[in-house]
DNA sequence: GCGATCAGGT
DNA sequence: CACACCTGATCGC
């Protein structure tokens, strides 16, 4: 677990998805996406203050994200402050400190991270090097290699520092069904249960503020209906996510939020409260797309005790159960094992609780080939040192099928380019810092290492 | 009274 | 375990 402070090292004087303390003193900021967790202190009267007596100080975002932003009166106040930039179109921004007048240029592109409605990556290139932040993200494999803005010509540029939303930098992540098989899982469920009646009602129970758009207008345009949502507001300028949605509750498909929504559900009604207009009792179907992109558990795929007292949760279609959750653990008491890890927990002094603020770890990269998927990372860094950050070299990489054995000494950027594809793609999201730090090790010490697509294992 | 933090929840 | 929140109690000002 590691966390990001908002600023990068290349260039300090701005920040990006963190808006408190040290990050007051910035010339500029960066909001990746609309999620509360990349927003700490951008509601903060300090920083309301500082903008007021500044003429330079400016919040870069994407036309989406600046439009979810605004729609919550809480940052109504940014309204005049904002910047919103076009996709993948470079843009030059000054970073003046007021009191010097001293002033540093940096070019900085947009770069689609396909998290939510709006997200971004952030390139800058400048003085002090090409650097990517990542924000959370969520590419296919390959994606990577059709952005423009990373590559120059037929080479990819030069990239600095990679600094990477580590949210799945676990094993336990490696796992993650493709944004497709997930979607049609629940098409499919989905599907089954409201075409057997019109009083079949499913409740989408989504968490996260924005992210579930994708679904929404999929489920919308497979069934031909709407979707019923809590507000509009936020989509008033984004047609193509609106025609999805609704406020009439009237409709079988609900994403609604009510502080009553379990408990009506329990009672036949749906999450909004209402009844059948005739009073037939509705047939309640519950879905948690907890994050839709990773999947999660399913009554056949319920958690399995593994040897350590902890779980796994196998990938697999959103978990679907009539009513309530209750059963989910069926023959499975789980108050040992919570206690258990939560001692466990206190003993290692990790927080009870995870802070609210992005994750993220700077990788210090040589080169960056996404069209074979491979990463190279530069000899340690001594000045990074945070918690959580890589600071040993590493290579993240894997080898294709039919490639040779790896001699580590003749390990050139051509062979290797024709020869791994990197196990850390967005898609499958990256391996852990300890299993890289093995992995290097192997292959300083000349073993083959041979990784599969989809494994964290080497050997 | 207000925000930040913490403890609990989904 | 995780995601991205929410509610409510308590603390400091």
């Amino acid at each position: 677990m590691s966390s990001f402070a908002g600023r990068m090292k290349e260039y300090p004087t701005l920040s990006l998805d963190r808006f408190d303390r040290e990050n007051l003193h910035s010339r500029a900021y960066f909001l990746s996406h609309c999620h509360k967790d990349h927003m700490k202190g951008l509601k903060g009267p300090l920083l309301k203050r500082k903008l007021q007596f500044s003429r330079t100080v400016r919040l870069y975002c994407s036309y989406v994200t600046k439009e979810l932003l605004l729609s919550n009166p809480k940052y109504a106040f940014w309204e005049e402050y904002i910047v919103p930039l076009e996709l993948e179109s470079p843009t030059q921004i000054s970073l003046v400190d007021e009191a010097s007048g001293e002033k540093e240029d940096i070019v900085v592109t947009l770069l689609p991270a396909g998290h939510c409605p709006g997200s971004v990556m952030f390139l800058f290139e400048g003085s002090q090097g090409t650097v990517l932040y990542t924000g959370d993200f969520r590419l296919a494999v390959g994606d990577a290699s059709r952005l423009e803005h990373l590559h120059s010509g037929s080479r990819v540029k030069d990239i600095q520092s990679v600094y990477l939303d580590s949210t799945f930098y676990d094993p336990r992540f490696h796992q993650i069904p493709t944004r497709e098989v997930c979607l049609n899982g629940m098409l499919e469920l989905i599907g089954n249960w409201i075409s057997q009646s019109s009083y079949h009602v499913v409740w989408l129970n989504c968490k996260a503020a924005y992210g579930y758009e994708y679904l929404f207008t999929n489920l919308g345009e497979e069934f031909n209906t709407q979707i019923h949502v809590k507000n509009l507001a936020m989509f008033k300028k984004m047609p193509e996510i609106l025609s999805y949605v609704t406020t009439d509750r009237n409709t079988q498909i609900h994403a609604c939020r009510h502080p009553k929504d379990e408990e009506f559900l329990q009672g036949n009604r749906r999450p909004c409260g209402c009844t059948a207009v005739d009073g037939t009792p509705l047939r309640n179907q519950q879905s948690k797309p907890s994050t839709m992109w990773f999947g999660e558990r399913t009554r056949k795929t319920r958690p399995e005790p593994v040897p350590s007292g902890l779980f796994r949760f196998h990938s697999s279609y959103s978990e679907v159960n009539s009513g309530s959750d209750d059963d989910l653990f069926d023959g499975l008491d789980l108050e040992p094992v919570r206690k258990k890890m939560k001692n466990e927990r206190r003993r290692r002094n990790v927080p009870q609780r995870r802070e609210l603020q992005p994750h993220a770890v700077c990788l210090s990269v040589q080169s960056l080939l996404p069209e074979h998927g491979l990463l190279f990372t530069r000899p340690p860094d001594p000045s990074i040192g945070a918690e959580g950050t890589v600071t040993s070299p590493v290579l993240l990489l894997q080898r294709k099928e039919n490639a040779g054995p790896i001699v580590p000494s003749e390990l050139s950027e051509s062979q290797a380019s024709s020869d791994f594809e990197v196990p850390c793609t967005p898609e499958s999201k990256a391996p852990q810092p300890d299993e890289l730090l093995h992995l290097y090790r192997k292959l300083a010490s000349g073993d083959e290492v041979v990784i599969r697509k989809g494994s964290q294992g080497s050997g």
